[in-house]
RNA sequence: GGGCGAGUGGCGGAAUGGCAGACGCGCUAGACUUAGGAUCUAGUGUAGCAAUACGUGGAGGUUCAAGUCCUCUCUCGCCCA
């Protein structure tokens, strides 16, 4: 009788024979085709749960494929290990961030991640809070300075008075300091460093069509993120103040007739000088209100009803000579385009709205006919024929589109604009645990950066105190923050501020290439052999921002020539999140701490085994997907695996294997060892393509095993009597094939079965032959076809009759067998028959 | 409000326009025993004894043939506003 399957002993063991063999180590410059695997890598937190481990699952089938199909594969990790919460736990637990994040990493590592059997090249592992990472982050800092993309400018922060500190955006609830609810953040001006990110808008835009392996929502979210919109400026002169010119941005140029008024942000400047004095109390009222509204409140409440009041000012439409009113509104925004806009009823549906609720003229432009609408009962929002547009009637409107703004550009009155929405990349962040801005400020020569052979700019680790009140530490640590100034020597001060986290992560991809070069941040060969990254997989909650930012770095380096690829990540994979019915809530929600719904790695490890567990996540869903996670599913895995264990130590005990035999003959098998070389060959054909990177749909890879462990299992108890196998010469070595290429199939996704039954069996005549370095398996294509097919016959489209004939039949032979089927023959019944469509090897339709 | 995506058995999910429900979980019955988180065999969309009929959120359409393509619509999710 065979031994039981113990996952637990067998995974340490060839956990630590694996990292002993390096058969994970990526090699530089090999003359393999090079493929670069990659995972996000993750935040210190301190504990992986099941909702995690499912993206590094995922990638590490990938890069094990990848590894068996001859690929010199690039599959490293690390950490993202500055931010905010080794702060916080500072300030709640009294250890330093360092510590608290070392500690994390350690266990992360080594109690976690190697735990789950994944195939990391852990001699690249990168930690971004370490300075022999971070001093590179602050050298390419200072090439972007140099190169003029880093710059200074004032900027709105949000600020907590109890704490005396700048709030991040998510520390920010319900616009009070999230340690402070009764306290309202309040918006203060800071001088802050911005990475000038919008110099590559258009390249960040139009490359995006480049990326063929990236998912089609991501691309559109980064498209709207950047928001290019096409369109002009056009300025309108104020009647009583011809010194005053009110500039708009509009797409619509066109409609430019039909402006009845213009709306100003309550907090463009030019309120002040156009509320004539019947309004002032009324405009001082209204934009007193708006001040307390938040930006996302008035985008909100725009939609229900318009609220704004009359400056009492008028202006001139320079196509019409028309007199219209100025009102202020808090639906514009001055962070938005011009903080003013023109308003056409006629064809804005807001515009339409404001006008409805104050009684404003609504005078149309275009026109689907060419002829006027009696009344507007909605704007018309599509291009038309130009009506009521002096010069410019009868034109189409996307024409008249063009000409207007030459007319504009002629009378000096506008010119073409690109508007984006895409702002310049904030990036001081006023906070201890991260990465030091190394640029000094001194009072002789302004803002002097430190000269490259003193990095890194070391962040202080004595003498800190994280209080998370008072400002930034580093400010208040006079011993780091007094310094000398690189050019004239005098006394000066280092800039207070660390790096905004998102940088770290913008370029780690290349530290991978050449995680320990000492004399730069990469070898500019390695990092050239390597990148791009072949594939990505990471978290949806990623697709603007750390993809936006990475690429921006590529090509900002791209540029500073240190790197020769304009796109980083070749393909990107968006897994979907873990759920888990939360108790709390009563609902199925995204496994986290705080819901309560976590399911711990180290446990289930013990217990199943992590080929269990990635069996499961793999299995129970595709990897876009969402994925619930069930106890019951998992155990499921668990049972899988015990059945491949028992055919495989079975067939072994019983000497029913032929390890070392190589070339099945199917002429030498009957129909049932036929069969199974079939299903072997129809297996691999399977997996090799659901694995492939058109495919990922590992669930429906681990379908077609089970498949063939059934058919296994058949092949057994056809051949057996009592506990007794008896098989020929020939089935033997058939066995051993399917067995074989079993493990080869299953080795990416349970790797240490695989490997475990692999020596046992004898596939491997020693120890160092590992099943993770063996050839994937191939298949012949003529024994994935049957010879046998099942014929559909149906009357009208309706199934009637299945008929068992052999493959290859020509459509008149598929015909007469569909006509004398007794079944069929009785539905036709005599009646004519009008079409005879079939589809070969698979129906016959009838149609009468 | 806009954009994108998804709705298939009790559940997770399969299905190049060509047999809907592969594979697994769960459930039912039986066998076996080392009584285990076993294992093996058979069954399992709904209604019906059955032949058969119905069935992929809903309503239309295209087609010999629609889960799949088109139009409208409902619900949910995500992103943007």
């Amino acid at each position: 009788m065979a031994s039981q399957y113990s996952p637990q002993e067998l995974e340490e063991k060839w956990q630590s024979h694996w990292e002993s063999l390096g058969i994970y180590r990526a090699i530089d410059g090999d003359s393999r085709p090079k493929y670069y695997s990659l995972v996000m890598f993750p935040y210190p937190s301190g504990d992986l749960h099941m909702g995690h481990m499912r993206v590094y699952t995922i990638s590490d089938v990938i890069s094990r494929h990848r590894r068996m199909l001859g690929y010199n594969v690039l599959n490293p990790m690390g950490w993202d290990s500055f931010g905010l919460p080794a702060e916080n736990a500072a300030i709640a637990r009294k250890l330093h961030p360092e510590v608290w994040t070392n500690q994390n990493i350690q266990f992360m590592r080594d109690v976690q991640l190697k735990k789950l059997g994944t195939s990391y090249d852990w001699q690249r592992e990168v930690t971004t809070s370490a300075p022999d990472y971070y001093k590179w982050t602050q050298w390419i800092f200072l090439k972007l300075y140099k190169a003029g993309l880093a710059y200074r400018k004032q900027a709105p922060v949000n600020w907590c008075p109890v704490c005396a500190t700048v709030l991040a955006n998510e520390q920010v609830e319900n616009g009070a300091c999230w340690r402070h609810p009764e306290t309202p953040v309040v918006q203060k001006q800071m001088e802050q460093w911005f990475f000038k990110i919008t110099a590559f808008t258009d390249a960040l835009l139009e490359d995006l069509d480049t990326l063929k392996g990236w998912p089609e929502r991501v691309k559109v979210m980064q498209r709207n993120w950047i928001g290019k919109s096409v369109g002009a400026e056009l300025h309108f002169t104020v009647e009583s103040k011809p010194n005053i010119r009110i500039t708009v941005f509009t797409t619509r140029p066109d409609t430019a007739f039909g402006v009845s008024y213009l709306v100003i942000a309550p907090e463009n400047p030019l309120v002040k000088e156009l509320t004539t004095d019947e309004c002032k109390e009324k405009v001082r009222e209204y934009v007193e209100k708006a001040s307390r509204k938040s930006e996302l409140e008035r985008m909100v409440t725009t939609e229900k009803s318009k609220t704004g009041v009359p400056t009492g000012s008028f202006a001139v439409n320079p196509f019409n000579g028309d007199i219209i009113p100025i009102w202020v509104s808090d639906y514009v925004l001055m962070s938005y385009g011009t903080g003013a806009v023109m308003g056409v009823p006629a064809h804005d549906e807001r515009d339409f709205q404001f006008a409805t609720e104050f009684g404003l003229p609504i005078k149309e432009v275009i026109s689907p006919t060419g002829q006027a609408a009696s009344e507007l009962k909605e704007a018309y929002l599509e291009p038309g024929v130009m009506i009521n547009s002096g010069i410019f009637n009868g034109m189409e409107s996307e024409v008249a589109k063009v000409k207007m703004v030459d007319w504009a550009k002629d009378n000096v009155s506008g010119q073409r604009r690109v508007q984006y929405r895409l702002r310049d990349w904030l990036i001081s962040r006023q906070r201890y645990w991260g990465c030091p801005i190394p640029l000094v400020h001194c009072e002789r020569c302004g803002i002097v950066a430190v000269p490259d052979q003193k990095l890194p700019v070391e962040l202080p680790i004595e003498g800190i105190q994280i209080t998370g009140e008072g400002g930034s530490p580093l400010a208040r640590t006079e011993s780091w923050i007094n310094t000398d100034c690189p050019a004239c020597g005098e006394k000066a001060k280092r800039d207070p501020d660390t790096m905004d986290t998102f940088i770290d992560s913008s370029w780690y991809y290349l530290r991978y290439a050449d995680a320990h070069n000492e004399k730069s941040a990469f070898d500019a060969d390695k990092v050239n052999y390597w990148m791009p990254v072949d594939q990505y997989v990471g978290g949806i909650e990623h697709a603007i921002l750390h993809l936006l930012y990475s690429r921006f770095f590529t090509k900002a380096l791209k540029g500073l020539d240190l790197v020769q690829c304009d796109e980083p990540f070749l393909n990107l994979l968006s897994q979907g999140m873990v759920t888990k019915f939360s108790p709390s809530s009563g609902r199925i929600e995204k496994m986290s701490k705080s819901r309560g719904n976590v399911v711990g790695t180290t446990d289930f490890f013990k217990k199943f085994g992590a080929d269990s567990a990635r069996l499961f996540t793999l299995f129970a869903a595709p990897p876009e997907q969402e994925l619930e996670w069930s106890e019951e599913g998992a155990v499921g895995q668990f049972r899988f695996l015990s059945r491949i264990w028992r055919l495989v130590t079975d067939a072994s005990e019983k000497g029913c294997l032929d390890p070392k035999a190589t070339d099945v003959k199917p002429q030498a098998l009957d129909s049932i060892g036929a069969d199974l070389l079939k299903l072997t060959h129809k297996t691999i054909k399977a997996v090799s393509r659901d694995l492939s990177q058109e495919s990922y749909s590992f669930n429906t890879a681990i379908a077609r095993c089970m498949e063939l462990v059934n058919g296994l299992y058949k092949f057994v108890s056809e051949r057996s009597s009592g506990d007794k196998l008896t098989l020929s010469g020939e089935e033997k070595v058939l066995f051993s094939f399917s067995i074989k290429n079993l493990l080869l199939l299953m080795a990416p996704m349970a790797p240490h079965i695989s490997e475990e039954l692999w020596h046992q069996s004898g596939f491997a005549s020693r120890k160092e032959e590992s099943i993770h370095v063996a050839q994937w398996p191939t298949y012949l294509d003529e024994l994935t076809v049957d010879n046998e097919i099942e014929l559909v016959l149906q009357v009208n489209g309706k199934i009637i009759s299945k008929v068992v004939a052999p493959r290859g039949l020509t459509k008149s032979q598929a015909e007469e067998l569909a006509l004398t089927d007794a079944k069929m023959q009785g539905k036709i019944d005599g009646q004519p028959v009008r079409k005879v469509i079939v589809v070969p090897d698979k129906l016959v339709n009838i149609v009468v």
